[in-house]
DNA sequence: TGTCGGGTTAGACCGTGTATATTTTTGTTA
DNA sequence: TAACAAAAATATACACGGTCTAACCCGACA
């Protein structure tokens, strides 16, 4: 279980994380696992720019996308697509679903754990399911909270 | 022309049915809605600009993402996001929800008629559930069982 | 020390979509 | 039918997220 709100997030367990998942651990991929790791949110691309470089090492664009798409393919994010303009990458990669207010553009997690789908069709043949996505558009509306 | 069975797609219904959703019946959205309502698929925006354009009009980029985004607004089509880099415009508005096969990019329907979820929580106080959808992503894979 | 190769980099580039200012069409009134 | 105001369509320039390329850096290792 990784529910705690602070994992450890020394380098040396980054690195082993990194190492785990077949990644070489460089200093900029450390640097980018840590700002995914330590806040537990739902960034996009230029956030995570935005907060490595706020740190002390001047990490390119590049190195950001690069990093991110190896991240991905080697499972250690997800990819959460909600909106056109730009993709989320979710540091979660257990099983849950999204509310994603589409006014503010922020994203909520929904545990998978205790949710079903019932009547969902088989994928036609020849195919493999690779991910089942619930996203549920919300957004502030009357309701009896002030 | 296409030989499948077309529901009613003389302007005259065009023009009705754009009446009906309180949208002033022009040239350029009834050629618009006559691409979107005859191919019953899921469209991109530069898909619908190359067949509108190949009729006979001129139709600018600008009208048609204008036009693109009245329909939505007026509820006649829907907007299917499963890639970042190009939305889709659907023009099957009961509720279903998507297989999207990555490989090729092609959406398939998915009746919600039969299918259910449970466990789905409320949105958080003083939000509206505008839209809830299920994206199962699929791609070409080991051959299934049935 | 030299070289080899993965990683990083800046900057040019691409494609989807948007803003704006102007022209055209549409509907209305007479 | 003509004139007019309002709505819509247009071309063009622009913005933005993301990608590509070609050079560079730097550690590993002989």
């Amino acid at each position: 279980m990784t529910s705690t709100p602070i994992p450890d997030l020394s380098r040396e367990h980054l690195t082993d994380l990194l190492r785990a998942h077949d990644i070489t651990p460089t200093h900029q991929r450390i640097e980018i696992a840590q700002v995914l790791f330590s806040r537990r949110e739902h960034l996009s691309a230029e956030q995570i720019m935005a907060l490595v470089n706020r740190r002390h090492s001047e990490t390119s664009k590049a190195t950001v996308y690069n990093t991110l798409r190896l991240f991905l393919k080697k499972k250690l994010i997800r990819e959460v697509i909600v909106d056109p303009d730009k993709v989320f990458f979710d540091p979660n990669t257990t099983p849950h679903h999204h509310f994603y207010d589409t006014h503010s553009g922020e994203l909520i997690d929904i545990p998978a754990a205790d949710l079903s789908i019932h009547g969902l069709p088989e994928p036609p043949r020849g195919m493999l399911t690779e991910s089942v996505d619930i996203i549920v558009r919300i957004r502030p509306g009357a309701a009896a909270t002030a």
